[in-house]
DNA sequence: CATACGTGGCA
DNA sequence: TTGCCAAGTAT
């Protein structure tokens, strides 16, 4: 027993040692050490950010939005369209229109401040289990059990777990919760995911330079890049799809796409539903034609710009999906706020153009 | 438990 | 070039 908690504390404390001396600077973050308090508005907009999303992707969104809106009372009062025009090419945009439904609901409902403990914030809009522990841990000094990818990697190795996720999740989590710094449990949360993105990494981890490599199990096994075991992937689909260019006065329709669904929320060029089947001759025989191929996480699309003129009788508002569209200056497309996809598009059909 | 949901970088 | 992967959440 006193031999399992005197481990326990050895992890730990190697762990957040190493944190002192090699934690990442990164802009949402305050050192170890610091006297500064953390601003869980913040913490909460990065870890929203951060989520399937890379520290490189994340920075200028951060910066940018933290620019804009200082304080989730800002945030909560911003124009949804302005929003979503901030989060266009991040990706997974539902987290934006949660992002804005929960600092709304933290306004309203819990007077500007974020709730401090991980009940409380695992109830807001967009926040899982993940990013209520790290909040909770980060901004709150509360001992939750943070586990994302990285930190799964580093316990499933460490502790030679071989059951697949996500069924292994649970191990990992019975194998974390003893391990979790009560004194600095945000500081560990970091450190871990640190750890795991720069030391105990996917391919070639350096295991050489870990501070828990005296004790992992998986250490010097030529498989442990096997470890955490995940599922086999499926097969992408491949699809098709027809994008409208309908120009008038140097602006071009541009449509607001359904909350539900891909690209849920955000404007978009107005087009056809996107089918197994390429589009037919007629449509693609047209004028004006840009092709762009463009992968998503569960399909492949080839979409198709068609120049096309509104027909006097059906007013252009009725080729949007969402039936809601605006014309918008060929000059300031870059201010639109298209998703990658559409502007992929644009950018070709313009340099076509020129 | 499985699936939908973006994008860019790296080997 | 193709596949893998990243501080996950909602349903």
């Amino acid at each position: 027993m006193y031999f399992v908690q005197m481990m326990a504390r050895d992890f730990t404390d190697r762990v957040l040692a190493w944190y002192d001396r090699s934690a990442r600077v990164l802009p949402w973050r305050i050192a170890p050490g610091s006297a500064e308090t953390p601003d869980p508005y913040r913490i909460w907009l990065a870890e929203v950010m951060l989520q399937q999303t890379t520290v490189a992707a994340v920075a200028g969104y951060f910066a940018r939005f933290t620019e804009r809106w200082p304080t989730v009372g800002d945030l909560a009062a911003a124009d949804d369209a302005d929003v979503m025009a901030a989060w266009a090419g991040l990706g997974y945009y539902a987290r934006a229109r949660n992002l804005l439904a929960c600092a709304r609901a933290v306004v309203t409902d819990h007077g500007g401040r974020f709730p401090d403990s991980e009940a409380g914030l695992r109830a807001l809009p967009g926040v899982g289990d993940y990013t209520a522990a790290s909040v909770a841990a980060i901004a709150f000094g509360r001992a939750a059990v943070v586990i994302d990818a990285n930190i799964e990697r580093v316990i499933a190795r460490h502790r030679l777990i071989e059951t697949s996720l996500p069924a292994a999740k649970r191990e990992i989590r019975a194998a974390l919760a003893p391990l979790v710094s009560d004194d600095r449990p945000g500081d560990f949360a970091q450190a871990l995911m640190d750890l795991g993105a720069t030391v105990c990494t996917p391919r070639s981890p350096a295991c050489g330079i870990c501070p828990v490599m005296a004790d992992c199990r998986a250490r010097g096994r030529p498989d442990i890049e096997r470890l955490p075991v995940k599922p086999p992937k499926k097969a992408k689909p491949h699809r098709h799809g027809i994008a409208w260019w309908i120009e008038r006065d140097g602006a071009i329709w541009l449509i607001r796409r359904p909350d539900k669904g891909m690209l849920g929320g955000m404007r978009a060029l107005p087009g056809g539903d996107w089918a197994d089947d390429p589009p037919l001759e007629s449509g693609a025989a047209e004028s004006g034609i840009v092709r762009v191929d463009h992968g998503f996480t569960h399909f492949d699309l080839t979409l198709t710009l068609v120049r096309r003129e509104a027909p006097p009788e059906a007013p252009p508002e009725s080729l949007g999906a969402a039936g809601e569209g605006i014309w918008w200056p060929i000059a300031e497309l870059d201010a639109a706020g298209l998703p990658t996809l559409y502007r992929k598009l644009t950018d070709k059909m313009l340099e076509r153009d020129v």
